[in-house]
Order: C-alpha cells, then structure tokens, then sequence
DNA sequence: CAGTGAGCGAGCTTCCGCTTGACTT
C-alpha cells in the first residue's frame, strides 16, 4: 500500500512526523522494545556463550503483527528508533522480528522533529550499528543474571517474593547507608548570636539592622560571658563591603530535575509527575518527557528568543546551549520544553496547567539573562572584644531570568533572608537593643524524599529517566522502604536575651526531627541490604554502574566483545551466588534484647512472616513463647528492651461496659477498643492506647453509635439509605447508588430507591469496594 | 477490618529499559 513505511518509538511522535513527511510516507510506531529475554526463566543460556533467547511478550504480539504486516506492503523499511543503545536495539529487534533484509532496511535517527532535520535524516540512511546493539546485549543480559540469579537466593534465605537488581539494591543501600547515619549521629549544640542594632547615619537617618556573630559559642558559660562583654561594649561599623556579582539561570529541564523541582515547588511525587508530563506530552504541549539531556533544539532557541524579546524586552534574551553533565547520559531527546513557547499556558486539569507553567518557566528562564546583584556585607566591630557582628544585604540590579523563575533547593539554605540593607557610613556608632544568644542544634543528614534519591541515582548514573518513576515504586512495593512522615520530637533550647543592660536566660521548645513524605527504610530492606552487603558487595557497590557503562561504552566503540566481558562478570559472581546458597543461614535480623525483668525470659526481636516481632521466651515442647508486632516507627535496629517489653502491654481490658469487656489493641488500621466483637478507633492525636481509660473507651463507643445512627436515614429490607462524607446515597448488594440533586432522601419510598437503582449511575467507590 | 508467629513442600515470586493503554481495582 505504503511506498515508505517509518517506525518510530512512541505514537505521539509517529503522528508529529507524518505531518512533516507527506504522503509517500507512512509512520507508526514500535511502542518501545517489541522483544525481551523470555520471562519465566534465566532468558540467557550460559552455558552456550550466554546466548540470550528473546520472545516477543503477550503485550507486544498485537503490535508486532500489525507491523509485520504493513512493512510487508511497504516498498522501503525506514527505522527511526531513538539515537541510543535501546534505541539500536530496538531497530536491530524490529529488523528481526519482522524478517526484513538488514541491507535494505534504512536506519535514520532525527535530532529534532522539524521539516528541515527530518528530511535531512532521510537523505542519510545508514545500517544498524551491531555493536551499539551488541553494548545494549551485554546491558540486558548483565541486568537479568543479577536479577534473577540473585532474587531466588534472598527467596531461600531471606523472605519469598523478594527481589535484588543492579538498581533497585543500590537505591536501597543508600537509603540504608543514610538511615544508619542519622541513627550514630550525636547532635551537638552552639549558641548563635545575634543582635539588632539601632544608629543614627550621616544623613541624619534612624537605622536598624539585624546581625550575626559569626562566632559560635560552645557552652551556656561561653555564650552568657560573650553577652556580659556586650553589655559593657560600644560598636561602630568597621567596614563596608560591596560586591557585584551575577547569578545564572538553571539549564532547562530533564526527566530528574521535572521531578525534583515539581515535588518541591508543587508537591508532586514523581510518579505524578511523569503521568501528568505525559498528558501534556501526548496533547503536544511538551517535548518528550524522558529524557536526559539538556540539549534545545535550533528552533526551540529561536523561538524562545523570540518570545522573551517580545514580552520582556531583548535585555532579557540571551541565548544559551547547555550541556549535559549527568553521568551516562544518552541524550537521545531534547530537553523538556513547551513545543511552542509563544503558549503561555496549557488547557487541561489544574495539575498539567501547574506543572505546564513550571516548564514554561524554566525553559524560557534558561534562555534569559543573567541576574545582575549587588552583595553588600556590614562588619560591626566593638570595643570589648575582637569578635564581630555581619550583617549582609543582598540588591538586585537587574533581575534578568528571576523574573520568570527561581530554582528551590531542598537545604535550609534559602532561610538567609535576602534582604536589602538601609545606608550606614564607616566608623558610625551602633547601639544593640537586643542581643540574643540561642542555642542551635546540629542537625543530622537528611532522609531523602523520592526526587532527592532520583537525584541522587542521577549523580551516580544509575537508572536510566524512563526507570526513575518505576525503581521508586518497586522498592516501595517490595516493602524495603515506605514513604512517610514522623511528627518530630519535643526538645528544649536554651536562650540569653541581653536587652537594656540585662541579660535573661530562658528555655522555649522546639521540634526535631519532624519529617514530611520521606523515605524511610523498613526492617525487611535492611536486613536484605546486610545480605546483599555481606554476599555480593561488588553489586551493590556505588560505583559498579559506573563500571559496567564503561565497558558497555567499549563494546559500543568495538573495543571489546560483549561475551567476554560477560562471562569475565559471571565466574566470580555466580561462585558468590553458590557460596551465598549453601553456607549462609537463614537472615532474620535477629537481635537478643537481655531479659524480662519480671518472668526472667530472654526477648528477641526478629522478622517473622507477617512482619518484625518482639519475641518473649523460647518456643519448646511444653511452652509457647508471646509475640507482638513492632510498630511502624520502630526498628529492629534500634528498638530497646524497655521499648519491646512495652508493646506487650497490649491487648489490654480497660473495663467493661453493658457487661462485656473493653479491649484496647492496635491493628493494621491504628489503636482501637473492641466491645462485643466490634471495633471502635481511637482518636488519632487525641487517645493513647497505653493510657486510655475505661470511661473514655465507653465514649468512644457512644459516639460511634450516635454517627451510625444518624448514617441510616432509613431502611427497606436490603435497600438502605445512608448519610456518607459526601452526603446521602443508597446502598444495595453491595453497591453504593447517588441519588439524583433535588430528591429529600428522608422521603425517599423503596418504590424510588429501586428505581434509582435500575437506573443505574453506581459511584466509583463502590466499584472499587465491590472487588474485596 | 483489627490475625498470625511450627514445619513440610507443592508452585509461585525476580531484573532493567523502551513505550502506552487495559483494566476497572
């Protein structure tokens, strides 16, 4: 039919391209890999060279025999994959696959989707570079023998369902690594001095000014004795400095720096993120969204220029190209930016207009000019004592691409105030109103939030972006790590106020170690961690990634073969995966506690089957020791004997109420009380399972009753008609039914409830609650 | 929806990277 078919990787480009290429030319799209090593078992005969067998996936079948066929009608085969070693792959596969002649078959990369580039690319075909494909072999097979040569021993050794692989066990060793880190960290505290000055400048003006004393003060002595030479000193300004200087605009966005920026500016996880990008990606509002380079295209830089000339002035414009410094960064795409920069914003949900917006942003600011700033720092001597006070002031001259956009850091950093100093001269007298000395403590190194490990990956060149959403989903699901927040703990600070000569010490309370949607490593993904750590240490080392990309990069060049470098990887590592199956014992994290103080048996934390346990006495014929499950916020790491010997304090009866006993527990679902068989939440912040009382537990059933009670507007026989969060609905085998605006569900008859329901219109919740 | 925690052994689990729907959960 088609004279000339074109395979691309991804439909929306497929449909873009079309447009450019006329009528002669057909182009679809591959869908990504059409082929993998086949999934139930190694996919790699090692012992025939590691002879990788492929099968084409279930998923995949349809698409490959509607490519079959079309490219059986075509006259010329032409394959766009992308311009990387998946994307040689890809076109080496398709060419398999489909059973076309290599010879004939053209092979054409496009470097940016504009009529110019995409005919220059069809006056240049050339063949497959096998040993390209060949560097994408050797990363396929290396990936599937770690995979799933080790996963099967941390099944026997460790816990079923479990899984290891080049990535994923390194994202959750540096989670692991961080976690122990915060765990030894020791905080230590210094006095922080500051004073607000009051003078009078040359002009003849008041002035205030706040400063800091960048000396830090050790003990409450040292910093009570500083304040006390304070009171007697006088101060003067001792020197002015003014410092130009320039601030440049960061490179528009890849894959992990959308997904960084969009969790700290918008809130977005990275999952979100990539499904929204994906939306404005398939409207074409957006260039791709995976991807790793930098790179604008031509077009893209005489757009932008052309936008920020317009709207803000040519001042503004600066055109820029930056380069791509991320590690095994494969650059097969441009970077994220709005298609047309002249679309201010994009329709659809607020989501894509919020994350639109920020692309916009960052593109257009990558394009404009630097910011212009004038850095001035006050330096407040006094009489008493060398050490100074600084005060700093930030002016900016020009604000250049700040006035479309500011990058967010995840540091505390951006709390120095920037702010814009009054005019004080040499040698002018100061005189403090306040000095306040306030203990500050050290801080521990951060727990990393999803973007900041896809950063962190990024640095290390592990992962690739099409990977980043999926390893932060799978170490979650695999239960090494879960994503939550901690509510910090109560701590005192000390403080000295010096004010009129006086000074005052006072204590006021602040909160530590509060955490917001942060990674924390669990139990289970410790004790794999320690597995792995002490079996295959070259795996997880930070830097075998690394290693490995620098030989792939030598197979691509065909400077080495890619089976010799895979079967110099496996000798070593399988006599690691043999030695770890038949002399390592079973890996519980078990941990002996001391005694009980009260029985005199011995506690052991461990992980059980359903979770980590505190376990009380020894299991033997005539006795069966106590179990109690860990709560969420403890490890088997770090938990105490006192802190274990607690959780036995539940199940406990708290009284009886309407003859039956109260018991207070805590299940999957939080702390309850149960009371004739039912269950009663406690009220989070408000009750604590340890110390609820009998009288407050028998509140808590009365109130349950008396919202039940006022649930149920009325009943008929198997029809119910309920008060819920969203206000009144029906209930009827199982399904929940809206009832139509206007209706008074208090004069509803069961005649126009079954009614209703023949209608139909069951909400989503109740299709979802159906399944269970 | 608020439990379980032994041991045996069936049969299952698992990797990374490329790309979107399918499926209603």
């Amino acid at each position: 039919m088609t004279e000339n078919l074109v395979i691309v990787e991804s439909p929306a480009k497929a449909k873009t391209i079309e447009k450019f290429l006329g009528k002669d030319f057909t182009v679809v799209s591959s869908f990504g890999h059409i082929r993998d090593l086949s999934k139930n078992n190694l996919g790699v005969e090692v012992d025939k060279g590691f002879n990788p067998v492929y099968e084409v996936p279930d998923d995949k079948k349809k698409v490959v025999s509607e490519l079959r066929k079309l490219a059986g009608q075509a006259g010329k085969v032409w394959i766009a994959s992308d311009e990387d070693r998946e994307g040689e792959a890809i076109a080496w596969h398709l060419i398999s696959v489909l059973g076309l002649d290599p010879s004939s078959t053209r092979r054409i990369v496009f470097h940016e989707i504009t009529k110019d580039a995409i005919t220059r690319a069809v006056e240049s075909p050339r063949q497959v570079d096998m040993n390209l494909v060949n560097a994408q072999q050797a990363r396929r097979i290396l990936d599937r023998l770690v995979g799933f040569e080790i996963s099967p021993v941390l099944w026997k050794k460790v816990q079923p369902s479990l899984s290891a692989g080049r990535v994923q066990s390194v994202a959750v060793r540096l989670l692991v690594d961080r976690e122990r880190e915060i765990i030894s960290f020791v905080a230590d505290s210094a006095f922080r001095v500051t004073g607000a000055f009051e003078g009078t400048n040359r002009e003849g003006a008041e002035v205030k000014l706040k400063a800091e004393c960048p000396k830090k003060f050790g003990t409450e002595a040292e910093a009570e004795s500083f304040l006390q030479q304070c009171s007697n000193a006088s101060f003067a300004v001792e020197n002015i400095v003014v410092k130009p200087g320039t601030r440049s605009p960061a490179p528009p966005f890849t894959t992990s720096t959308l997904q960084q920026e969009a969790w700290r500016k918008l809130g977005f996880s990275v999952a979100q993120t990539m499904s929204v990008a994906q939306k404005l990606y398939e409207a074409g509002k957006i260039t791709y969204m995976r991807t790793d380079s930098t790179n604008l295209s031509s077009l893209a830089l005489n757009t932008a220029r052309e936008v920020i000339t317009g709207e803000f002035g040519a001042k503004y414009s600066r055109t820029r190209q930056f380069k791509t410094h991320s590690r095994g960064a494969q650059e097969a795409h441009e970077a994220i930016r709005p298609t047309y920069f002249d679309k201010r914003e994009a329709s659809g949900s607020n989501n894509e207009k919020k994350l639109y917006e920020l692309i916009w942003r960052r593109a257009i600011a990558s394009q404009m000019a630097d910011a212009e700033i004038e850095k001035t720092t006050v330096t407040i001597g006094m009489s008493s004592s060398p050490v100074n006070f600084t005060a700093t002031g930030e002016v900016i001259l020009f604000d250049g691409f700040l006035r479309v956009y500011t990058e967010s850091y995840d540091s505390n950093a951006a709390e120095d105030e920037k702010t814009i100093l009054p005019r004080v001269d040499r040698g002018m007298a100061l005189v403090p109103s306040t000095i306040t000395a306030l203990q500050r403590f050290t801080t521990p190194p951060p727990r990393y939030t999803e973007a900041s490990l896809v950063k962190k990956l990024e640095e290390l060149g592990i992962g690739r972006p099409s990977t980043y959403a999926p390893i932060i989903s799978t170490i979650q699901t695999r239960g090494y790590v879960a994503r939550e927040d901690r509510p910090g703990e109560k701590r005192t600070v000390t403080q000295f106020t010096l004010s009129r000569g006086k000074i005052t010490r006072s204590e006021k309370s602040e909160m530590a170690g509060k955490e917001k949607s942060k990674l924390f490593p669990r139990d289970i993904g410790m004790i794999v961690n320690d597995f792995l750590m002490a079996n295959f240490p070259d795996i997880i080392d930070y830097n075998f990634t690394a290693g490995v990309e620098k030989e792939f990069d030598e197979i691509a060049s065909g400077e080495l073969e890619w089976d010799n470098m895979i079967s110099r990887f496996y000798s070593p590592f399988h006599k690691s995966v043999d030695e770890s199956l038949s002399t390592r014992a079973r890996s519980t994290g078990a941990r002996e506690l001391g005694t009980d103080p009260e029985s005199g048996l011995p506690v052991l934390v461990k992980m059980s089957r359903y979770g980590p346990v505190v376990q009380l006495g020894e299991a033997s014929p005539d006795s069966k020791p106590r179990f109690a499950n860990l709560r969420r916020d403890q490890l088997l790491e770090t938990i105490t004997l006192e802190e274990a010997l607690a959780l036995f304090a539940l199940p406990r009866v708290i009284g009886t109420f309407e003859d039956e006993d109260m018991t207070v527990g805590i299940g999957k679902f939080g702390p309850y009380v149960k009371h004739a068989g039912k269950f009663y939440s406690l009220k989070k912040d408000v009750d604590d399972p340890y110390t609820i009382t009998g009288e407050r537990g028998m509140e808590l059933i009365k109130e349950k009753r008396e919202g039940d009670a006022q649930k149920i507007i009325s009943e008929f026989g198997d029809i119910r008609v309920l008060n819920g969060r969203y206000g009144p609905y029906l209930v009827y085998d199982g399904d929940n039914y809206r009832i139509p605006k206007g209706t008074d569900p208090h004069k509803l008859t069961r005649e126009e409830c079954l009614a209703i329901i023949e209608k139909g219109g069951r909400t989503k919740s109740a299709r979802k609650g159906r399944k269970k």
